[in-house]
DNA sequence: ATGGGCTTCGCCCCAAGGGCGAGGTCAAGC
DNA sequence: GCTTGACCTCGCCCTTGGGGCGAAGCCCAT
């Protein structure tokens, strides 16, 4: 049991179940260095008393941490190595769960093959009357974009609610190029009774009246990217009827997005033109 | 909407959210091939149809999911793509439980830093008498020991309900290097009373009477690769006293593995001396 | 001194692309 | 007709965490 009995590599790559290239590769990224090199041969020599640090390191792969990660549980004093395990798994199980969320979505789109370009979007139309909303707009990549939507329009209904309430669906309006990287601005708007929110502590700004183009489309097919095809079903349709757009396209969100579910319609695709 | 519209690689590439290198990837694995190359140019159209299959791709690479098995979910008909899908989700659930197992442990290991080489094992020593063993033998690797162990006892419990049950815990026999490879046999042992038991259909033999050094050790300390300080432990004290060991290394069960808790101590490392 | 086993190193490989640079191409403006 | 900018392809090297193979060098026992 001597602490300061010095093994071979090999000895220490069977007794830790550490391959040797392993072995080498953590000596590389300083992870577990040999406590001797000799400097003629290069043979490496571990004490047995780095086993512990070792079986740590096979475990700790096994649940797929970065080696990087691995380096940070052993430097840390054996007091603090349960928090930075805890914490990587708890990250490990929030990523899994948005897997998981991501999955059930898959499995709707491909068992109901809902929300492809073959589906036949029916376009309509109709006129949309001039309205005062409340705004927010920003940058975003399309990964922050759900949940900033989400959070934007509980502000704007907020705001909204001392004002009488919205007056209409809430819309979110793409300036930027929707199929391109959708880091053009994306504007929230809300509309609410003119006569009443005059001089609230809100953006704010005139949507004219115009006549849109649309499709309507279910929860499922919000989504990135099918939603896509909504937009291009609309886009074609113009281009069909030679008709152009006359403004940034936009969702409009008339149901409550929460409550319903994949197959209940949510939202209209809209072009003005 | 003309399905047959081609599209420069770029223009697919915008619309699917794809990378360009994605899609060259993609064509060389044989996944979303181009519908024309133009064999001067090497230039790739893509028919605007196909956005569909690139938009799930997407989706399922989100998953993790493998190229080849992404190939294999495109080239199923619709009907079948969501089995395909369900049965990779439901093997990737499975993993991730594992893992989740496995986590819980290291987080004990690490909290506790219980089973380390620096833990004091008290190695004791005791008489045991001759004993007949129903036996079951194998060759097995590392992976798979738990289970079958588990699988082995209970055949052989069955076994013995039938001549009077168990006449002592039953124990596991490591006839090859315990540090080593470990696909050396393992022989899981279980003793019954001899006079009930002769007749009875089942590979049996007679485990000689012997003295044997033991440490106990906890359920935590029963996984690899930490069992293997018990062993070194053992190993160690009997070279200290000058011991030789006359039989192969064994674990004893004496407790309810299933039952047990983190910290119940369940089982005995011992090395017949 | 010689064989067998142990170690080291170096190179290539996996997935699934990202990044960069060189060079060929296309369409539009002048 | 020419140039310019945008677009496209290809090739090389990089990532993570090693596995596999082969050439050398090294250690120990006979």
């Amino acid at each position: 049991m001597s602490d300061d009995e010095l093994l071979t590599s090999g000895e220490f790559s069977r007794r830790s179940r550490l391959s040797p290239k392993a072995l080498r590769l953590y000596e590389q990224q300083g992870l577990l260095v040999p406590d001797e090199v000799d400097a003629a041969n290069r043979y490496r020599r571990y004490r047995a008393d780095r086993l512990d640090d070792a079986r740590l390191v096979v475990w700790l792969r096994r649940l797929d941490m970065p080696l990087a990660e691995v380096a940070a549980v052993l430097a840390a004093p054996a007091a603090e190595r349960s928090e930075v395990v805890a914490a990587f798994w708890a990250a490990a199980e929030e990523r899994f769960a948005e897997r998981r969320h991501l999955a059930g979505h898959v499995m709707d789109l491909v068992s109901g093959h809902r929300g492809g370009y073959a589906m036949s979007h029916t376009v309509l139309t109709r006129e949309v009357p001039e309205q005062l909303v409340l705004t927010e707009q920003r940058h975003i990549t399309p990964e922050e974009l759900p949940e900033w939507i989400g959070a934007a329009m509980g502000r704007l209904y907020e705001k909204a609610g001392g004002v009488g309430g919205a007056a209409a669906p809430a819309f979110v309006v793409y300036h930027g190029e929707v199929n391109h990287e959708s880091d053009g601005p994306v504007e929230v708007c809300l509309p609410v009774a003119g006569a009443a929110a005059r001089g609230i502590d809100a953006a704010m700004r005139e949507e004219p009246a115009h006549r849109e183009a649309y499709v309507r489309i279910t929860k499922a097919q919000v989504a990135f990217p099918q939603i896509l095809s909504a937009f291009e079903a609309v886009a074609c349709w113009l281009k069909e009827e030679g008709l152009t757009s006359s403004a940034a396209p936009r969702e409009v969100y008339f149901a409550d997005f929460m409550a319903a579910g994949p197959d209940d319609e949510v939202c209209d695709v809209a072009f003005p033109m």
